[in-house]
DNA sequence: GAAAATATTAACCAACTGGTTAAATTTTAG
DNA sequence: CTAAAATTTAACCAGTTGGTTAATATTTTC
């Protein structure tokens, strides 16, 4: 299926990759978990493959099943680290102090950052997530403490509606464009750059100052004009 | 690697979907790419077996390269039909009449409607773009006329900030913004749906509701309050 | 320094894959 | 009603795939 200039690049491709593991003395394990995540990401746990996989990591293909038992064992590996990564801190933030804002303002702030320097994370986990919803929603979903979090910031946010301190809207709404605003713009990149007439030095530095003007956005959003200048 | 549950599971939905087939009348070809669209949807390019997409249409194999010559044959179709469903009206709705908010009015009721029907598409899309950015960027996003219906919603938005119609913000961060809040849910349904703690059908509940719901938050972040009142 | 443990590889396997073909069947056209 | 065209299928193919194994090499331990 690969034409002679795409096996040549890839070929290229593996070469630097092995030589620059190769550079930073990694061991066998950790090339291929790093090789691993490459062809997941890129192709999904049933399009990669073991031989790819090994080829990047510029070891024996046999050595894949001799750390990890097989293909799925080595995916679930390197999706519950994905996973692990991108969830984490949002139950912490939903149940810590502060105002709506300050959490809302501390949620951006981190997933900014995770995601500047872990782009493709976002959408390899939701597409693997609509590809077999079984596997989560029986799984680490499951595991994760979802419900009471969330369910106490519900209260918090309806609280401040309540006391005129946030403009009143469905919470959940909210938080949908919250995350929205947050996350999207790395998972639509390819798209985003064509419609802003961008390049992706450009796109870039627009996403290094997403946190800024997400947050004016929500603010001006949310809060109401104050009757009493200070 | 498929458990004899997934496997039950498996038949008896390409039984169903055979059944379904066959009471809608369809033709061979439109069994075909109906069931290709739901493979790579499901799967990606690279993922989506022939024999499955076969088994779902209800037909012989090698039916599909006698309607299409190859895999990529089939995959360059379904994917082109659903490229340009999910991007068509951006561009006339940008160089069109009507302010900025009506703009955006219209472009987030359209793409609301259309995502409604086709949840699936933004991720189906974006994913195949990450997989392999060189086909787009050499092939159909270049025959996408991105730029000057865009550069002259850029100048609309700019004029009327500058006229102090709508607040002074980012051009690019505002549309990033509004396809932000658009497209997301429908992509992150399933850990938005955790997150929110609601069920398929209040979620789906949330999302035909979403436009009120978008269009007011953008109204509040960009409307300068008025200074004279009607 | 030798034994044990760990790592690594070439070669191999059965099953799966995309694609092909000739024959049979069905549909259409005259 | 028959010939032509279109559709459909079973059987097949070479290459790819995930996984295994025995042998070899390297590293670690005592």
């Amino acid at each position: 299926m690969l034409s002679n200039e795409k096996r040549i690049i890839l070929l290229l491709t593996i070469w630097l990759n092995a030589m620059s593991n190769k550079e930073l003395d990694l061991s066998s394990k950790e090339k291929i978990l790093n090789a691993a995540r490459r062809a997941f990401i890129r192709n999904g746990s049933s399009g990669a493959r073991m031989q790819e996989i090994a080829d990047e990591a510029g070891i024996n293909k046999a050595l894949l099943h001799y750390y990890f038992k097989n293909k799925e064992g080595l995916f679930e590996l390197v999706f519950n680290d994905a996973f692990s990564e991108f969830i984490p801190k949002i139950h912490s933030i939903f149940s810590g102090d502060g105002s709506v804002m300050e959490k809302i303002e501390r949620y951006v702030e981190t997933h900014l950052e995770l995601l500047i320097r872990k782009p493709d994370l976002p959408l390899f986990i939701l597409n693997e997530m609509q590809r077999e919803p079984e596997r989560f929603f029986s799984g680490i979903l499951n595991k994760m403490p979802g419900a009471p979090p969330f369910e106490s910031f519900l209260k918090q946010i309806e609280e401040e509606m309540k006391d005129g301190k946030i403009r009143n809207m469905n919470p959940r709404d909210l938080w949908m464009n919250v995350m929205s605003m947050t996350v999207f713009p790395f998972i639509g990149e390819p798209m985003l750059k064509k419609f802003l007439v961008v390049n992706t030095e450009e796109y870039h530095s627009l996403l290094t100052k997403r946190k800024d003007s997400i947050l004016t956005f929500i603010q001006q959003a949310l809060l109401l004009p104050k009757t009493n200048n200070p």
